[in-house]
DNA sequence: TTGAAAGCGCTACCAA
DNA sequence: TTGGTAGCGCTTTCAA
């Protein structure tokens, strides 16, 4: 009947003021029981997450990231979600910021400047604690706004070139130097690069170029049949492995820029009569499940996800906290399987 | 050199009032050139615009949000992100919001109840717009909460049971009963559900009902090799396959509950030198890419991931603008190949 | 077409 | 250990 609180409000969330109202305290020991417990007297304490309970508060968040100082959210922006591309460092990277309470604010561009430009302005705008983003190739405006907003800035799953903030990612063209050196000591010698290299997956152009430039230093002749319509899938991979071998029968080995295309090459080969290893060897990257199931099994590379999420997670605790930058070059791991086993 | 505005400061993001101060209206004014723009004289918008541009102004959503009616996030909660299990999902789901303007925020539960819980009162924290989730099983307290909360919730993947408000998802039950009614129609009777059913997951459970129940229904007996300590691999597949052959050589069919533990019971039928599908049919769930690729192709259900994502969509645009609930079964499709090609 | 004033729910700072 | 007072940057009336 009394008017002074709304405590008897029916519809609306409750707010502070509602658990302050009822429990009769101000507003903002009601806070501190939630941000710094230990400075509220047991007993009120007690009450308060009573009051607290019974309402099925929650706290609302956009309040306080506009009062504080930060916001506890951290933007990730990915350039694709299929095929479990990014989806392990999503996954280790979410978990591990969510144990210092961190909210990861997602956006995917599927590869489009355009879009990304969009996202990460979007994604500013929710003044974020720190920003994740796939690459270290992006729109000229993205930088202008990263480096603008001063906020820490994490480029993840690629290293090289020009950082914005840090970096935690591995060696592209290193990779493609390591499959098509694999191929070469394993006695293949006609070897070409299969696969989709989308305009803006400056990391598949990357391992494509250490893939020639390794090649080329063995004094051999190297071979590409790419498309940048279409992202990577088996069906593609099978087109395209087709398209090569009727072009050029002769050649022996080859370089898939993803196992999802690689699936494709082997079921290509397979249907063709083509025995691999022993008439033609394969090679991918990636390291999906899958590849170690195909028949043959697929050798592959496998960049460390976990590893990439982890310390991607690290470097923006870090970076908030007041850390330096960092650019941390993360392992990878050729595994040889049946696919390359010539020799 | 005068102190009325702030057009000077240097370190701190640009707000509305540091526009509003450079060209010399009121705040008001520029906050309607950006939601209203025809409510602003074109000369004064074009000012705006360009004072907006030179200081890379982005706007504050936080603030916004608190202050308006909605808060144009979107909450994603789901329970893996391995796999492309839901990737799809959410990707469909991302681009479809953005369209509207609606940012997603995501969470993983890891099939972990209690994370769950935790995970729903974050989102809630951040008063979306709406919120979607895996599964129409939560734990008692998410229930609670998210009703209390009033907005929208979009439960999805699964449909039947008690549903929030709305559902967009398939009948997994229907979905183990055809894989089992597929092995007997191509002539397998001693059939085994082998894969990882988590304690947690539901569909999984109910996947393995409607195989069992087809089973009895036709009068055979049936086996279940699973585990709920380890989410589905290959390895667990090919541990599984082992495990239930060595113990029961007669079985001729397995319903795998997911692709990437078909994956492992193919490699595992390999080495023990089975042949599929003459001496034994395989069938899966899921679709992935992979799958067809196998040798021999998988026989699988595919879930039509990407309309689940497009109906959630539609769902929460259409409840956040004071349409009705709605729960909408989502068809799905039994994809035979060469596992289970006896006949 | 524009501006002034109030306030969203919270945190930060200071005083008690 | 607690409470009062100012905002955070925006939207939302209402007046001009």
């Amino acid at each position: 009947m009394n008017a002074d609180t709304d405590e008897n409000e029916s519809r609306a969330a409750p707010t502070l003021a509602s658990i302050a109202g009822r429990v009769g305290v101000s507003v903002n020991t009601v806070s501190r029981a939630l941000r710094a417990p230990h400075t509220v007297r047991t007993e009120l304490r007690r009450q308060i997450n009573k009051a607290m309970e019974e309402l099925n508060y929650v706290p609302n968040r956009l309040a306080g990231g506009l009062a504080g100082t930060r916001s506890d959210i951290v933007g990730v922006v990915v350039t694709s979600l299929y095929y479990s591309e990014f989806a392990s460092i999503i996954d280790t990277l979410q978990s591990a910021l969510l144990e210092s309470g961190l909210q990861v604010m997602l956006a995917n561009t599927r590869y489009d400047p355009e879009q990304e430009t969009r996202l990460v302005r979007s994604i500013l705008s929710w003044r974020p604690a720190a920003v994740a983003i796939i690459g270290v190739d992006h729109p000229p405006k993205v930088g202008e706004l990263l480096r603008a907003s001063g906020m820490p800035v994490i480029e993840m799953w690629d290293i090289g070139g020009d950082i914005i903030d840090s970096a935690v990612g591995i060696d592209h063209e290193a990779v493609g130097a390591a499959q098509a050196s694999h191929l070469m000591e394993r006695g293949y010698r006609k070897l070409a690069f299969v696969g989709s290299v989308r305009e803006n997956d400056t990391r598949a152009q990357k391992r494509a170029r250490g893939v020639a430039r390794r090649i080329a230093e063995a004094g051999l002749r190297s071979v590409v049949k790419s498309t940048s319509q279409e992202g990577g899938n088996p069906d593609l991979g099978e087109r395209l492995a087709n398209d090569l071998l009727d072009a050029d029968p002769e050649i022996d080995g080859i370089i898939c820029n993803s196992d999802v295309v690689a699936f494709g090459v082997l079921r290509a080969l397979r249907k063709r009569g083509k025995k691999v290893p022993d008439d033609i060897g394969v090679i991918a990257f990636g390291d999906s499940e899958a590849s170690n199931c195909m028949f043959p099994t697929l050798s592959t590379v496998r960049p460390n996800r976990q590893r990439i999420g982890q310390l991607t997670a690290d470097a923006i605790l870090s970076r908030i906290n007041g850390g330096d930058p960092r650019t941390i070059a993360v392992e990878w791991e050729l595994v040889g399987r049946e696919s390359t086993g010539k020799i």
